[in-house]
DNA sequence: CGATTTTTTGACTTACCTCAACGCAGGTGG
DNA sequence: CCACCTGCGTTGAGGTAAGTCAAAAAATCG
């Protein structure tokens, strides 16, 4: 367990780097600075868990820095994870009091929380943030029923190709993706982590990687930096329909 | 293609046998007056496709009486539900001009369908309705993360004997279960849509029925009807944690 | 009562899992 | 500075659950 210090800055809310895309997205002033008042940094090491399934959850929170992972194990020790938190995305259930799955920290995470009762007022009171977390609840939904697309129909290299098209879009929030350009990003999590994700062992996860590096679909630098030559014959793996889809 | 005349009723709102359950749950008198004025209802017969993926959709419905399913489907014909919509559950994403799946009557279906524009229009003037629809939303991503791990992570019996369970809890609405009661009802699915909901062949499907049914874990009569001796005696098949769970 | 659809069953194949060994950093401490 | 861990990741050999292909049996329907 490193002891490094985590110094993620402490941000005002007009400074915050996913003041756009949060759950306060759609806040005007006066409503921001409610929020203000209830909310309260925590931050989390690579690999701490942040919450265990049934526990006592007083808070709901934002992804400001990092990646955090919602999983499910079963009583033999089988785990699948359900959710893939990156910046920007929302933590917890309002109306909710215990957590429904295990919150993990796949990489160092900054979370933005909030008091659960005074959200919960908000919510009520203010309808941008309800407004803005259905939008939130309704795209997450969106990406569970592509996931489970992938869970129950696709092949091992596929769910390889995916899951790396998927964290591309994602980390490289740059929107020259479609174009037959370089792409380059960081894998957020391990091997391991990555079979939770995609329903398989990590020994499947490492032979499809390199399946994948050495039919040069991707060239791997270090185990956990990816570059993706044509970003084009990565989407011909995926086994997902060529034209864009997902009309907003 | 039978060519039998459906005829649910044609109920009030205060009639409705949905009414505090569905997305008007939560609405007052005034607020179901304007529902009831942008509302209408349209029935489909098991098999007819209510939507394919990409059309238009002018409107967002409950479901009224019936069964309906969502389906992905790739480019070389593999098929995965994403959803299983029954009476109460809601159809359609508000804000979203075209389907993003395919929306098949698995058996007899009514609908009590709502313009989408007006609709929209109470979402922001009436917050009851985007509430309640907040909460259905949440319920649903908790759903499809259970579906998830069913997917990724459950053995081919494991995953019948868990959507049996399902089905048992939604259509016995009776709170019998949980003691050792005998619980029947009828399949709202053919072996073929199961296949799909599971991540499975339909023979394999058909296969793994045939073996809970060899360990009297399940009765078969006629092909759809399910009669379950003991129902704890299939949630141990299940692969899911003894203890209830689910706190709501 | 045939025709068609749905379901079951059987024989064989295969994609992925399991178990096991090995490689490679990166840190730690003598 | 080097030996030694420890945590990840890779690779190999062999097994198995579920898929595929094929045909028969049941149910449904005109």
């Amino acid at each position: 367990m490193p002891k490094t210090q985590l110094a993620f800055p402490q941000e005002q809310c007009s400074e915050c780097p996913i003041r756009h895309r949060a759950v306060c997205a759609r806040c005007d002033t006066d409503e921001l600075e409610k929020l203000e008042s209830i909310k309260y940094y925590r931050t989390f090491e690579a690999g701490q868990t942040i919450v265990w399934a049934g526990d006592k959850m007083d808070f709901v929170a934002s992804v400001v820095h990092g990646v955090a992972s919602l999983t499910q194990t079963m009583e033999d020790g089988r785990r699948q994870m359900v959710g893939l938190l990156l910046p920007s995305d929302f933590l917890g259930r309002p109306n909710r009091e215990t957590a429904a799955y295990d919150v993990t920290a796949t990489t160092d995470v900054q979370l933005c929380c909030f008091r659960r009762a005074p959200f919960q007022d908000m919510m009520l009171t203010t309808p941008h943030v309800g407004q803005r977390l259905l939008e939130m609840t309704l795209d997450e939904l969106d990406a569970a029923r592509e996931w489970m697309l992938l869970l129950g129909r696709k092949t091992a290299r596929e769910k390889i190709a995916s899951f790396l098209s998927i964290i591309a879009r994602r980390e490289t929030s740059v929107q020259n993706i479609g174009g037959a350009g370089e792409v380059a990003f960081d894998l957020p999590l391990t091997r391991e982590a990555m079979a939770d994700y995609l329903g398989l062992t990590l020994e499947t996860v490492s032979r499809q990687m390199s399946g994948l590096k050495k039919d040069e679909v991707i060239r791997l630098e270090g185990k956990r930096h990816i570059v993706i030559p044509d970003f084009e014959i990565l989407m011909d793996e995926t086994g997902d329909d060529s034209d864009g889809g997902m009309p907003e």
